[in-house]
DNA sequence: CTATAATGCGAGCATTCACTCGCTTTTCCT
DNA sequence: AGGAAAAGCGAGTGAATGCTCGCATTATAG
């Protein structure tokens, strides 16, 4: 016994045709939320749009929640790579700089697939809810990492409240930024609302004198 | 023609026991939303629930999105009190003053019905989204009259601009502060919090020198 | 070439759910 | 009292949708 019977029966794509079907279905899956919304979606509009059947959705996929998922994590994955590429690269940099270019990169992190990200931000119930908390998590703890790394150059303050202030205004502004107003964002007010945020920031960070 | 036919269809709420009917319609959505999800919540559950039958429902609200518009409103409503009483209040303070106080408005306004606002915030999908929308321009037009009126205690800056990012600021810390780590906040916790966030929005407002 | 596994198919099942309709009960008015 | 309007009822309907299952097609190995 446990033999595995012929019939594996869910997930894992081990040939090269079966890769492709998966990466139809979550481009599917992002193409639908983003064009029709999420509650026009269903399983089999996803696998039309995929140019598959349903039935082959539901080898690789369990059900409608892991699909949304899927393309959840792709998201944030691309998301994280800017991030993380960002706080690499700003390591040594002092604080008026680094700051600005987390500005800067918070925006363009949410113009990466804005409609995108407003549906997922917006129109998604429940799921990934543990996605994003542990996003959120690695956000946090590279921003400290690079806090503690440029103590001297701050004020006294405990570095989770500092984090948790500094990196929930800056998200917000840039959630706002992108997805308010639409695209009535002239350049130009881009930069105004980079310059003044980092100022914000970087002001709260310093030493008051 | 155009008499009124005798069957009145739909809506209106004139009688003592119908407006009592309603309100416990909008009571039932609201706990349903809060105990077991959007995606639980049906028509059916709601009428049960509010100890009335589906039909009943139907002659108050044409739709299930009009019931949870109702709910959003009403908790809209609740907040939008918190914020108008309190800027009139403050409206002579200097900024040290006002802002630390709208601070701490803004996160007794997310705990007015903080699992409420969470189902609000992360599960529902379309709905209300033009209410939401005037909801934030109330906000910002209030704050901005503010900021006006204090234009001498300010730096120059654009105040569309400023009002714009220190209403974004303050309510991401709000809301993030209330929702993440659910009640792991001590009371001096929220104050350190609340001093920090003020001492950010004021530093950002006030002459730099 | 043949056997076996992997992949793909899609009609249909089971369920859920928003909403209707014909009727009864309650309230109001004279 | 009595009639009309308002309020309330809830089984039933029709449509949508997530998902299954038995079978067909394609790839791999011996």
């Amino acid at each position: 016994m446990a033999r595995k019977p012929p019939t594996k029966p869910r997930k894992n794509a081990s040939q090269e045709r079966s890769r492709a079907t998966v990466d139809a279905l979550v481009e599917a899956t992002a193409r639908i939320l983003v064009r029709e919304g999420f509650e026009k979606s269903s399983t089999n509009r996803i696998a039309e749009v995929a140019g598959v059947s349903v039935g082959s959705l539901y080898q690789y996929f369990p059900s409608k929640e892991a699909l949304v998922a899927a393309v959840i994590d792709r998201h944030n994955e691309e998301i994280m790579g800017l991030v993380r590429a960002t706080l690499t690269e700003v390591a040594d940099m002092p604080i008026e700089k680094a700051v600005r270019r987390l500005v800067t990169v918070a925006i363009d992190a949410h113009r990466i697939n804005p409609e995108l990200h407003r549906v997922l931000a917006e129109q998604i119930p429940r799921a990934g809810k543990l996605d994003v908390e542990a996003f959120n998590r690695e956000v946090h703890s590279l921003v400290r990492a690079y806090f503690e790394r440029h103590r001297k150059e701050m004020r006294k303050i405990d570095l989770d409240v500092a984090t948790f202030i500094c990196v929930s205004a800056i998200e917000a502004v840039a959630h706002n930024t992108v997805l308010n107003e639409a695209e009535m964002l002239s350049e130009k007010m881009v930069r105004t609302l980079v310059d003044e945020t980092a100022r914000m920031v970087v002001g709260f960070l310093r030493p008051s004198a």
